[in-house]
DNA sequence: CGCAGATAGTTTAATATTAAATAGTTGTGA
DNA sequence: TCACAACTATTTAATATTAAACTATCTGCG
């Protein structure tokens, strides 16, 4: 609700870009969140899959700095879907510390089901979107998200945010 | 992590933007949330003593509306206010089944300590976007916003995400 | 060698959030 | 008048998430 708070133009500015940029991401998630549990997966386990399919078989660690979540909370996420046997554990035998997790053919035959609904629900929420827009949104959100990570140093790995 | 898919370029530039627009909005929540934990309020509890003293004594049900929260979370938020002596229920007379939630005056001391640091964290936060990326990012993403609630029209109500 | 410190993953406890069921209130129409 | 539909708020049960404590493993240095 951009915005009853009065102050420099600047920070009303920030302000106003900051909540609708807020308030357009809650919404989408809200929405991808309700058709993806119809479907029988949390966004998180998605995430899981859809990493596992496109990037390969990561170990846990790796998994929470690309979705940007907790050991812990990637420790559920895998177990959760270790039950319905979408992925497996494979303990590393060089260094014993590191679980790689991958997906088993039913985890990736499930992804594949999945994945091309999920892009299609993706590409009709931003289809009031034009093409410069899309490429200016990205282009914003990128930077933005880049000058914060410069800004509080204190980041997992310095090179997993800005690569790719 | 744009993006490892393969789809026509229509495609694949909405995913791209809506995955980066993801990154940024949870990163920028977490530092939120982090800042506002060591001061003691969760975000949720931020948001309510924000819209009081914003928009005035709101009842539970356009709480709820304004941030995009259940009815179970708001009876949850200002339970905790509550507890912490920062707002105060008082049943509608006219209409029983309405709930008026207000800033006590420590509330009211409360919120108008901890918004302008709020405030300042999320101009440095959104510091890397010049004056016209604010505005385009504002633009874009009321667009956007804007048009997902077209699309589907289950609001509760049709005026409160438009109006300011 | 053997221990100190770092790192990966797990567990635990607390909190937030939602959906669904429930209780109380209002207004309407037979 | 009264039964019923609509609506507000609360409760309940389930799940997600985090931070912090803990276990296991590895690496390097004395």
């Amino acid at each position: 609700m951009p915005s009853h708070y009065r102050g420099t133009e600047r920070e009303v500015r920030a302000l106003n870009a900051y909540i609708t940029l807020f308030r357009a991401a809650d919404t989408l998630a809200s929405r991808s969140s309700a058709r993806l549990d119809a479907l029988g997966l949390t966004i998180g386990q998605f995430g899981v899959l859809e990493a596992l399919l496109h990037l390969g078989p990561l170990c846990q660690r790796a998994l929470g700095e690309k979705l940007l979540r907790t050991g812990g909370n990637i420790t559920l996420l895998v177990d959760n879907l270790e039950k319905q046997g979408l992925v497996r554990r494979v303990r590393d035998t060089a260094d014993r510390r590191y679980i790689t997790v991958l997906l088993t053919p039913k985890g990736k035959k499930r992804i594949r089901q999945v994945f091309p609904g999920h892009v299609a629900a993706i590409v009709r929420q931003m289809a009031s979107l034009s093409r410069t827009e899309l490429k200016a949104l990205r282009r914003i959100c990128r930077k933005l998200g880049r000058g914060i990570a410069e800004k509080t140093n204190r980041e997992t790995t310095h090179d997993s945010s800005s690569s790719q």
